[in-house]
RNA sequence: GCACCCAUAGCUCAGCUGGAUAGAGCGCUGCCCUCCGAAGGCAGAGGCCGCAGGUUCGAAUCCUGCUGGGUGCGCCA
């Protein structure tokens, strides 16, 4: 039950029979039209722009088109005033029954109370972590894990038929390097002593690797040259280390639908395929780039390479496909594996890269844009930094090193809820502050803790009313008759309840989760605001001592409040908690 | 040099694809526990929404140009 939705259906059949009635003219495009909660509460429960929107292509003054419009919209039973305001806005108060009929709505659909069917089956691919195998995950790849993730929850829930998929680059120059940083790990194991130069891994989580392989090999590959064992151990490597991503990912509840591999891309025919589609719209051609503007480099010399001519859709400028030498760029499997998106019958594509892809979103663009005849929409999501603080200071990773901070550390340390709460408290498009001492804090500063916090007094609540003896269940709440929830504490909570089923719309339709987050955080404080004043009003405590009807009427009010935050947690892939330790 | 992202209260950030007097948290000043958990709540002070133009009945939001910060810019992926 989407009230808003309700609400603003009312006011489109009223302006038809405006229409009908000669009031409006004929043809008028009402796709504009909005009803939205006013930003000052003052004003009213909700508010349309009808008027204004209609006045010009109407050609009649804003003012009378709302008085008209007021009108029709009076006479229904939810509406209790409907007045004009401003250059032509309509305010309007909605009855008591029709919050208490959105609270019941919330109890009778649980955690689907907010779902729709926005999507409409629409198949959409979302692409994200996608890290190189070449090493556990850091912080940097968790962000972009977690926002993924809960935007694929996100559009599932609003009706999007989501495949959730993970892009393994397994075929370029780092896996080779991986190979070898893991021989260096096998001559170490076998004795050798070994220097990690530049162009090696020297994280220690290749250890085991290359004790592993020694174990399995001996020393029978020691004075061997690269060519012999490259490829076996390239292989033995990168599976290794998809294991250990996956265990990564798991450790923060991620699990993906499908796992892509760019090798698999390779003599199989599917790149030549995809540049072939493009050359045959005469996207293909042989020329040299300009050199960069501004500061040269060093070794620059003009080369004749192929190109595609992602300028015809959007670029800025033309991007190599295949390098001086003939071998294809990192580009050129990258556009075949989004061919394959469109041929698998994606209606749409979304991408999470880290931001220092930026220069990347453009080309990407253009090839999907070119190979499914701009039929597939793309978006691209870019997620900023994190930035670590411990007890505000700062500290830097650098993965060269091997002193990078794992995922896995900060799951270790903070636990996968608040490390997924954390990182959607933010847009994914701004830098983020993550400090370890302060995300695991039990205060109201810590929005992670406020939410679960208001989740476990609802069922501290409960608990005390079984205590009390006042049945609770599921069935006795949902048929509670809430006509008594008219002060005007409990109809603001039950305000922000109505709007979760809009606020999820919203959020979907933008590709934005923290919304979720956000809103949340401002239904937790209306629910805290009401507990508290049960201090000085006992009549709104929520257990009313010898009533059990009462009682049953305000906890169903709080259990609508807990259905909606554990429906939005699960959502963002946190677990609600019924009792704070 | 070019492209993309960002700029909102002292600090950290929201702002519902253009709406009315721009909102939270922290910090600061007060107040509220005999009371379902005060791990909370209430109130107050605090703003040329980076600058300058433009579009519009109406702009923090859209357009243009600046300023400042981040990221990236052929033969890495």
């Amino acid at each position: 039950m989407n009230l808003f939705a309700d609400i603003r259906a009312l006011v489109i059949d009223s302006l038809v029979t405006l229409t009908a009635e000669g009031v409006l003219p004929e043809g008028l495009d009402f796709a504009n039209v909005a009803v939205e909660p006013p930003r000052d509460a003052s004003h009213g429960d909700m508010a349309t722009n009808a008027a204004m929107v209609l006045a010009k292509p109407a050609k009649a003054n804003p003012r009378a088109i709302a008085e008209a419009l007021s009108a029709k919209l009076a006479a229904d039973d939810r509406i209790t005033v409907a007045e004009v305001a401003g250059p032509g806005f309509l305010n309007m108060r909605l009855a008591p029954v029709v919050w208490q009929q959105v609270t019941a709505a919330a109890l009778a659909q649980g955690t689907d109370f907010g779902k729709s069917d926005l999507g409409q089956g629409t198949k959409v691919n979302i692409e994200y972590v996608s890290a190189n195998p070449t090493g556990p995950l850091h912080v940097g790849h968790t962000r972009g894990a977690v926002f993924g993730d809960a935007l694929a929850s996100l559009l599932a829930y609003s009706g999007y038929d989501v495949t959730r998929e993970y892009y393994i680059n397994d075929a370029g120059a780092q896996v080779d390097v991986l190979a070898r940083s893991v021989y260096l790990r096998y001559l170490e194991a076998n004795g050798k002593e070994v220097a990690f130069e530049d162009g090696t891994y020297p994280g220690d989580y290749l250890i085991p690797l290359g004790q592993a392989l020694a174990d399995i090999k001996g020393d029978s590959i020691v004075d061997a040259p690269e060519s012999e064992w490259l490829e076996e151990i390239r292989e033995f490597a990168t599976d290794a280390m998809m294991h250990l991503i996956r265990q990564d990912l798991a450790m923060i509840g991620i699990e993906m639908d499908v796992f892509y591999s760019e090798k698999t891309l390779y003599g199989t025919g599917q790149i030549e395929g995809a540049i072939t589609a493009l050359e045959k719209q005469g996207l293909i051609y042989q020329g040299t780039l300009p050199p960069p503007k501004g500061k040269l480099p060093e070794d620059w010399e003009p080369r004749e390479q192929t190109l595609f001519k992602s300028t015809d859709h959007g670029d800025d400028v033309d991007r190599p496909v295949k390098k001086s030498d003939g071998s294809w760029t990192y580009f050129a499997p990258d556009i075949a594996y989004h061919y394959t998106k469109i041929e698998r019958g994606f209606d749409m594509l979304i991408d999470v890269f880290g931001a220092d892809h930026g220069g990347y979103v453009k080309r990407m663009k253009a090839a999907v844009s070119a190979l499914s005849a701009g039929e597939v929409p793309i978006d691209i999501k870019l997620t900023q930094l994190v930035k670590l603080f411990k007890n505000g200071e700062p500290f830097k990773m650098s993965k060269r090193a091997g002193t990078f901070v794992t995922m896995r550390d900060v799951i270790e340390q903070v636990g996968p809820d608040v490390t997924r709460f954390v990182m959607l408290t933010r847009k994914q498009d701004a830098p983020l502050d993550f400090d370890f001492a302060k995300v695991t804090e039990q205060s109201k500063d810590n929005p992670v803790f406020y939410v679960q916090y208001a989740h476990a007094r609802v069922h501290s609540v409960l608990r005390k009313a079984v205590e009390a003896g006042i049945n609770v269940d599921a069935v006795t709440l949902q048929a509670a008759d809430l006509s008594g929830l008219t002060h005007e504490a409990e109809i603001d909570v039950a305000k922000k309840i109505a709007e979760w089923p809009r606020l999820v719309e919203i959020a979907s339709r933008t590709n934005e989760p923290h919304r979720i987050a956000f809103y949340l955080y401002e239904l937790a404080s209306e629910f805290h605001g009401l507990w508290n004043r049960g201090n000085e009003e006992t009549q709104l405590r929520f257990i009313q001592e010898g009533d059990d009807a009462t009682s049953q009427s305000k906890i169903a009010l709080a259990s609508a409040v807990a259905v909606v935050i554990s429906a939005g947690l699960g959502i963002l892939g946190v677990n609600p908690v019924e009792e704070m330790r």
